[in-house]
DNA sequence: GTAGGGTTAG
């Protein structure tokens, strides 16, 4: 017989599995026709890995309509759902499905935990993430700590603002491996643990791990928020000469970033004119944010203007640029930008801010009011800020039409989302408990010293991530040294 | 008998 060749339902798992990861959205969606007409779309390997395929593809409609159509489907169909929604930037839906799932009675194993733990991390839902942790230690008999499931675990409490738990989850790791270090590593470094991230890494090596270029840019990336610029410069020579590891342009996006941070701009362009692989957008916005934080208007014009021609869809480096402007008092370039932007349809980025109570994560957009207790919050701000300003606060609002590296503006009623979500908090909680806000983009210099302030009149902790770092802010001062 | 799964960075 010459029939062998025949494709069966072995076949397709397969074959969409590469489809997925080859990126091919046509192709795959023949497959997946294909598979339809041959009935063997119920089948759970081929269903699990056409779900997979469509979440790789960014279609979460098309993998939840997979994992909807048949009723056969077991834990391996579920996780590809939830890294499907995770991967479209759909975190919400993520944990979302990870209830029905259980709600259908399917128990979630090491997968699924992994994937859930790594949604948490990325909403900062620490009460979702904790819910994990006693999940995972009350059925330590079935389900087993590997290097992975630990390590998502310890980057989840990191990333959740508890560093504390992110390291005693990581000591007592029996299974480690090289991202589970590189893991600790960044959670020091996105709090400001500078020496200790660098320590970790040459504590990983005596115990035999070999650094990879990802743990580079955790300890560079340490080294940039805490300006330690003669490490960082030490660090990056190692790469080639000890590791035999060659610098990518993210790592020399890193060293422009720790130049810039310490006023280092002419080293940080003479880098970014010299590096031997074609500088990135990101390596740009490194020079402009540098330019930013130093007042140097010449060099962020110049900066300014390649990157809005590089990159004319993004928000970001517009407002970096006007903020440029608007700081040397160059207010007719401050509104040519703006009308720039208006005129080639770029649309904002609206900062939103996170704060998870009662198991719930509540979302905070600035100038949105559709939370139902809208009113009682703006009214506690109103008093909150009467109160900061009998002890010298300042609003810092007057001067930039953009806020930091942002597109956020304030009048004296629209208030940043995480003030919003900070008001919240405290009239959701008790006195005296810590507060945690995540926010979407960085924090911009009034509301920092507004919540450092807050910190010290009220005496309560504030625990805030921005986009690339946290500030832990206690009795009006902040883990970061002003320094982000 | 053959096939489908999770982590660190960007």
């Amino acid at each position: 017989m010459m029939n062998d060749a025949k494709p069966n339902k072995f076949t397709y798992p397969t074959l969409l599995k590469a489809c997925g990861d080859g990126g091919i959205v046509a192709e795959g969606k023949q497959v997946h026709c294909h598979v339809v007409k041959l009935g063997f779309a119920g089948d759970g390997h081929v269903k699990s890995a056409g779900i997979r395929m469509y979440g790789y593809f960014g279609m979460a409609a098309d993998a939840r309509k997979m994992l909807d159509d048949e009723d056969d489907d077991d834990a391996v169909c579920w996780n590809a759902m939830i890294d499907g929604y995770f991967r479209c930037g759909d975190v919400g839906k993520a944990l979302e499905v990870f209830n029905t799932m259980q709600s259908e009675r399917i128990r979630p194993g090491k997968f699924v935990l992994t994937s859930v733990l790594a949604a948490c991390a990325h909403l900062g839902a620490l009460d979702h993430g904790r819910w994990v942790h006693a999940y995972v230690r009350r059925k330590k008999k079935s389900i087993v700590m590997d290097a992975v499931l630990g390590t998502a675990l310890l980057d989840m409490y990191a990333k959740c603002g508890r560093l504390d738990m992110a390291w005693e989850v990581f000591e007592s790791m029996k299974e480690k491996e090289v991202f589970s270090w590189n893991a600790m590593i960044k959670g020091l470094a996105m709090h400001g643990r500078a020496d200790d991230a660098v320590e970790l890494f040459f504590e990983m090596q005596r115990r035999k791990f070999r650094p990879n270029g990802i743990t580079f840019i955790g300890v560079l990336n340490a080294c940039a928020h805490s300006g330690a610029v003669e490490q960082a410069l030490k660090l990056f020579d190692s790469m080639e000469n000890v590791y035999n590891i060659e610098p990518e342009v993210e790592h020399y996006g890193c060293l422009v970033d720790c130049l810039g941070r310490s006023g280092r701009l002419e080293e940080a362009e003479e880098l970014v004119n010299s590096m031997p692989i074609e500088p990135n957008p990101a390596v740009y916005g490194s020079l402009l944010g540098a330019c930013r934080i130093h007042g140097n208007a010449e060099l962020g014009e110049r900066i300014g203007r390649l990157l809005l021609e590089l990159e004319p869809n993004n928000s970001g480096r517009y407002a970096l640029l006007s903020n440029i402007y608007a700081k040397a008092e160059r207010w007719d370039d401050v509104a040519e930008v703006r009308k720039l932007m208006k005129e080639r349809g770029v649309k904002t980025n609206p900062g939103s801010s996170m704060i998870e109570l009662g198991g719930c994560v509540h979302e905070f957009k600035m100038g949105e009011g559709c939370h139902p207790k809208m009113k009682e919050i703006y009214s506690t701000l109103k008093v909150m800020i009467e109160r900061l300003e009998m002890e010298g606060y300042v609003p810092n609002t007057s001067q930039v039409l953009f806020n930091i590296e942002e597109e956020e503006k304030e009048t004296a009623l629209q208030y940043h989302s995480e003030k919003l979500a900070i008001a919240f908090g405290f009239i959701s909680t008790k006195p005296g408990e810590t507060i945690r806000v995540v926010k979407n983009l960085r924090v911009c210099d009034d509301c920092h010293s507004a919540i450092k302030l807050i910190s010290r009149v009220y005496g309560r902790e504030i625990v805030l991530r921005d986009r690339v770092r946290y500030h832990h802010f206690r009795d009006g001062t902040c883990s970061c040294k002003d320094f982000w």
